[in-house]
RNA sequence: GCCGGGGUAGCCAAGUGGUAAGGCGGCUGUCUCGAAAACAGCUACGUGAAAGCGUGCAGGGGUUCGAAUCCCUUUCCCGGCGCCA
């Protein structure tokens, strides 16, 4: 959600982000409506004075032994007026809301101006891509052969798009989690583990409408959602709140499975552990004073390089386009890893700068001193690891010419010293 | 799950149907070389150029001319009982 003070004072910045984000909006009707709704606040106010007046007239005629029958007519009267009139302010209200929530959230001036993904720009690269002289396999084939993975069993029990995870790559899944938490506690941040279902309210604070069908699980007969990253439950952590401003910036480390439908990608990366429905994640989540938000982003992102530099993997930095960067988020960089088997850069991590959007539906404001003025805070986020992301990447990566995968040598510690699987 | 007690402003806290007590913290002013103390005003949200006005007593609904107060409902916290990895 914007400033809705931006409808009124500022709709040109609102049209230059709509037409740089090339999204149709009825702006015209937002700002009328934004009028309606205070002219209808103007005149419910007028009323209620009206009606405090009378009443406070009964209180003091009661009070003095007068009769009051006449004046008892009159306020009901008013009474009635009022309430028909507020039906009406509420629908008024309920319109003007629901455009105002849709509006994207404002676009950063470096972000390039793109339909979609073609318009990304590589800001960055690094790393040596690795030469192979042996036929190299993907990871489908490499976790197959050293039964790693069972697929086939997995859509048997649960469908399309879930894995049994097995004996090796279940600890290097647990050696990359531990890795990673041990380096962002490094960097200070506090570690969290939220709540992997969070109700509608919250979830609606994090997530665009349109993700919501998408993207997000539903349980049954519940208020409850299952969460499609930590994200969802670290942004409504602090909502309602007003922190004191000597806590900010306030920098987490979600680790939670995440639970995503992937609707609408049938098709795409259909087979592996690339692409599925369950995964775990460590997630790093910033709430950040405004002026400090876009130096917190670019730091954000050094720290999730620095993490794949360690563990030697290739990677290159895009910063996507206006077409391709999220509705919430205001300017995004993706790091995109090199993944042998598939000969190619692919996405995994993506690291935002959301400003005061999500923090304004969530109410999550600061102030400096007690008597200060509220202000929202600026929420940022960026993978650090999904785990079966990079579990591909190591696997393909990695693997050696008798069919076997080196331990990254950071990880090492945290599987016994072991070296390969 | 059952029984009981609670949720009032940044924090604490009074208030049994008639304009939301009081205290703490904070800001501004007076005073002062400066500060402290003392005193006064302000201290949430909306609307408005402003004065002002309105809203706000966990959320939603109802009764009433009028609800923090009475009724219904949802939710969270505390205590007890039950169940339980």
């Amino acid at each position: 959600m914007l400033d809705p003070k931006l409808i009124k004072e500022k709709p040109q910045v609102i049209q230059d982000m709509l037409k740089a984000r090339a999204v149709e909006f009825d702006l015209e009707g937002l700002i009328e409506s934004d009028q309606k709704r205070r002219e209808f606040i103007i005149k419910t106010d007028e009323l209620r004075k009206k009606k405090n007046q009378v009443a406070l007239t009964i209180s003091e005629k009661k009070k003095a032994g007068e009769d009051i029958s006449g004046i008892l007519e009159e306020m009901k009267k008013v009474s009635e007026e009022l309430t028909k009139l507020e039906l009406e302010q509420n629908n008024v209200e309920k319109k003007y809301l629901k455009l105002a929530s849709s509006i994207p959230n404002l676009i950063h001036e470096s972000v390039p101006i793109g339909k979609d993904d073609e318009s990304n720009k590589e800001v960055k690269k690094w790393g040596d891509i690795p030469e192979f002289d042996f036929k190299i396999k993907d990871h489908i084939d490499i976790s197959e052969d050293l039964d790693l993975v069972d697929l086939e069993r997995a859509a048997k029990v649960a469908g399309a798009r879930f894995y049994y995870l097995k004996n090796d790559l279940v600890r290097l899944n647990q050696a990359l989690i531990n890795f990673g938490l041990d380096f962002l506690r490094e960097k200070g941040y506090s570690v969290v583990q939220p709540p992997y279902m969070i109700n509608r309210e919250s979830m609606e604070g994090a997530v665009i409408a349109d993700d919501f069908e998408e993207v997000i699980y539903k349980i049954d007969n519940e208020d409850l959602y299952m969460i499609g990253t930590s994200e969802h439950a670290m942004a409504a952590m602090h909502s309602k709140e007003i922190i004191e401003g000597k806590d900010i910036p306030k920098k987490y480390a979600g680790i939670s499975p995440c639970f995503r439908k992937e609707a609408g990608a049938h098709g795409r990366d259909q087979k592996g552990i690339f692409r599925v429905h369950q995964f775990d994640k460590i997630e790093q989540f910033i709430f950040s004073k405004p002026e400090d938000s876009w130096k917190e982003h670019e730091k954000l992102l050094s720290i999730a390089e620095e993490f794949y530099q360690k563990l030697k993997i290739p990677y290159r930095v895009m910063l996507l386009s206006t077409g391709d960067t999220g509705n919430i988020s205001a300017k995004t960089y993706d790091i995109e890893a090199w993944m042998a088997g598939q000969n190619a850069y692919r996405e995994i991590v993506s690291c935002s700068n959301c400003l005061e959007y999500q923090a304004r539906r969530l109410k999550i404001r600061f102030r400096d001193k007690t008597n200060d003025d509220t202000q929202y805070v600026h929420t940022l986020n960026s993978t650090l690891i999904a785990t079966t992301r990079v579990l591909v990447a190591i696997m393909e990566n990695f693997q050696t010419k008798d069919g076997h995968i080196r331990i990254p040598e950071v990880l090492q510690g945290y599987m016994g010293n072991q070296k390969e699987i």
